[in-house]
DNA sequence: TTCACGCTGTGAATTCATACACAGCCTATC
DNA sequence: GATAGGCTGTGTATGAATTCACAGCGTGAA
């Protein structure tokens, strides 16, 4: 079970980060499997396994250090020259994403916006500046952008991907509900909340 | 395989609903799984075994008929009376589900808001009110809300999720970074976007 | 020093979702 | 009426992800 981590120890790996980095402000030193597996709500082997991917190793006695866990995912999950994202569509939910990730992450932040409207062209939302569709391609070269994330209305969402595609982009976070058809090269994934909506509600009702 | 549609099926269904909502404005009267697959990026076969877990049925030469198909999905996923879903935490991301779930479905919508923040409460936000906390459990009951959202930072989400529960929400849609620990009489579904993005990035590195 | 405990690391088993492949059938055509 | 073509419905296979289960080991206690 070698090879690059899979698709989905990568979100996991992500989540460990996420809940390491608040353990490690509380001074503790080591974590086991099974501290971590609660925390994250998934089993404790899967959390090894996970650990096995990323090539950390524990102690039987003190668990996993846990600055040197943090270090270890840090190296798997971030490019060493940082990642650069563009947002494509500033209406509600693409501002919801500049205010919530501007600042957050020093490897990886959203550092262009682009609409069609006119009125929101050469403003700065939330620290960060929206352009015309028209400077895509000149914008992902001179700020070496690899990430799109398209949160316009689903009518235009395969024209932006193939817009984006075209500038360079080589990974899209699609929030409209459509599949794109994109080329093998480039990676997508697809959050559709009304999906997930519908599917909460079909399951709350089953579960009465 | 029969028996009721897994987790996955119920939310293809759904996209599968949304599609064919928009071809029958076009007057289209029948479907081949192979066409429907197309638009929603699976395979036909996958298409076909969905079918089967709705128990639609389809002629070899005219495909599925559209009406039936839409009528068929929705009583399969549309409680019958309906489900109405409370939002928590009107901040940017509430905010952007409000004005996106307004009028949309008539089976499925937002009819509550909550907020801790007393300059929120009272005032009305893309047609719907803002709630205290404290009036959770009344309205919950009085407007038979059955599904919970959870849009407040990640430090209340716990909090929040043993309210809904308490209150009698019985699925909960959490978009806070962390692992619910709730009944499992209730469902609940993640949304992620942090180690969503993080994923992209990787893999778009990966990819170049 | 010896022993027992509890955790890690990992081969094997299991579970689950998806894809393959084809029998059966309906229609259109000749 | 016979025939060919193409799609549905589904048993089977494949593949991936998760869990099980345990050998190995380091530590702390007796
Ligand atoms: N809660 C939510 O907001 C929510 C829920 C489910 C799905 N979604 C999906 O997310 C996407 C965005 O939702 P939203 O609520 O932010 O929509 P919105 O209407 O508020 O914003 C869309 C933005 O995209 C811009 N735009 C439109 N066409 C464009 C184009 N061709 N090129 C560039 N920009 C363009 C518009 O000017 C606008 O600023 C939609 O696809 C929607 O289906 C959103
Ligand atoms: N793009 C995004 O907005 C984004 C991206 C990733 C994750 N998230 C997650 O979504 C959640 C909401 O994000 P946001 O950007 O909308 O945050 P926000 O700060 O804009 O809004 C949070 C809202 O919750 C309210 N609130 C805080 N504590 C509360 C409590 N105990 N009870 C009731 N209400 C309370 C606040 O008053 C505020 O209105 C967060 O957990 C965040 O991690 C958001």
């Amino acid at each position: 079970m070698d090879g690059p981590p899979s698709y989905e120890t990568v979100g996991r790996l992500s989540r460990y980060r996420r809940l390491l980095t608040r353990r490690v402000e509380t001074g503790s030193e080591g974590v086991y499997s099974h501290e971590l597996a609660a925390v994250a709500g998934v089993s404790a082997a899967q959390v090894r396994r996970d650990m096995m991917a990323v090539g950390a190793n524990g102690s039987p006695t003190r668990g996993y250090n846990v600055e040197k866990l943090v270090e270890c995912l840090s190296v798997e999950l971030d490019d060493p020259e940082g990642s650069r994202a563009a947002l494509v569509g500033v209406g509600n939910l693409g501002r919801a994403m500049l205010s919530f990730f501007q600042g957050r992450r020093p490897k990886l932040s959203i550092v262009a916006a682009f609409d069609r409207e006119p009125y929101k062209v050469g403003r700065v939302v939330c620290g960060c500046r929206c352009y015309s569709m028209d400077e895509m391609s000149q914008v992902v070269i001179d700020k070496k952008i690899t990430v799109g994330i398209i949160a316009v209305p689903s009518s235009a969402a395969q024209a932006v991907a193939s817009e984006l595609e075209d500038a360079g982009v080589r990974g899209i976070l699609n929030f409209a509900p459509v599949a794109l058809r994109i080329s093998p090269e480039t990676f997508s994934e697809d959050i559709d909340m009304t999906m997930a909506l519908e599917r909460v509600a079909y399951f709350a009702g089953r579960n009465s």
